[in-house]
DNA sequence: CGGCCGTACGGACCACCGGTCCGTTTCATC
DNA sequence: GATGAAACGGACCGGTGGTCCGTACGGCCG
């Protein structure tokens, strides 16, 4: 239990990091051409501290996503419908799909550089819950083919470089985006041949 | 038009690395690390024939992937059905996607290298190519959702490291991946009644 | 058949990146 | 203020994709 406590300057250096990275990947077209040496440099910091603080660079991107990504698991965890707990899973899975649609889409850079990093973003642990709860709730609808099947499937309708290339230069806009998006969501939680069907183009 | 005839041995060096780079990917795990040189080295070719012949490394993984998937190609191009152009929309887009998952399946490593590469696999000439295909069929049928956009999605549904990730040690069997497969684009395709209404945002 | 030109060869070489190492500095405690 | 531990930081390393250019070879013409 004795968890040391990190020392102030470790502290200060790692928020300091943090923030450069962030400032560094809103700025940048390309995230993937972000050095750590730059990062650690616009921190004000050597590189020994950058990794002593993240362990690699994917640890560092993974400590900004997450950390971009904590007001939306927040809102998921115990806020108000369409997003919190208190809302029908027939109408939280879109929601939930639309406000993770929408972060994508404000955070392109740094999603492009954390799902196509050589890593497969399969095994990251946010994937894992994002994938556990559409699933749970894919399970409370009556929706035709396996959950979890399913809910990777829809997980990938949203992925950082598919969202990149739709909305990318003379492509669809924010807003067509969504709407798209939400009439293949609302196919994909039809039931029956008797439910909704939104106009299609 | 005055296309220069390439040289003998260059020709027969492109072959050499070609059947090289076959040869490494297929054997090895991780299609990451085997590099440029040691491609070369296994050509018995110098490096700079190989970047002379491909441009760069993902100029040799696409030619590669193009080349094992030219098979499949000539069967969707002027085979038999249910592949070939003779086979009703409705049948001929599941017997697509089923036959992509399996060349996946069949080809892990090389499609993980290209599809996970640093440049986008929407930029692709054969996802170009893919995409229209399988817009073109939805289009004919009365599929609910923006015929373009599905096609992204089913063919997200199907990206090699999602494919990995659920075939991968401890997941679901070749077969059963291609059920759960079938069984979605069986949603997906389900023809939608009529009449919008989904949830809004 | 032999010389000549241009193309392709090939591996030493380069730039650059993530990650490590370790002497130096700073913090916290007594 | 002394002292031990933790963190710092930037020189350094191993390795990679990609380039360069003197050399060797293939193709053609006389």
């Amino acid at each position: 239990m004795s968890e040391h406590r990190s020392r102030k300057d470790a502290v200060r250096n790692r928020e300091a990091v943090l923030a450069a990275a962030d400032a560094l990947f809103a700025r940048r077209e390309n995230a993937e051409d972000v050095t750590t040496a730059e990062v650690a440099a616009a921190a004000g910091v050597g590189k020994g501290t950058l990794f002593r603080a993240f362990g690699d660079r994917a640890g560092l991107l993974r400590a900004l996503y997450e950390a971009r990504l904590e007001p939306l698991g927040a809102a998921v965890g115990t806020g108000p419908p369409p997003l919190g707990p208190d809302t029908p899973p027939a109408e939280r899975v879109p929601a939930l799909l639309d406000a993770l649609l929408r972060f994508k889409l404000d955070n392109r850079a740094l999603a492009l550089a954390l799902e196509d990093g050589d890593a497969s973003p399969y095994r990251t642990e946010h994937y894992a819950r994002w994938h556990a709860l559409l699933r749970t709730l894919l399970e409370r609808i009556p929706v035709a083919a396996d959950s979890g099947f399913t809910a990777h499937v829809l997980l990938a309708a949203i992925r950082a470089d598919l969202v990149e290339h739709l909305a990318g230069p003379g492509g669809l806009g924010r807003e067509e985006l969504r709407a798209r998006l939400a009439e293949l969501v609302g196919t994909v939680l039809t039931p029956a041949p008797a439910g909704p069907g939104p106009a299609g183009g």
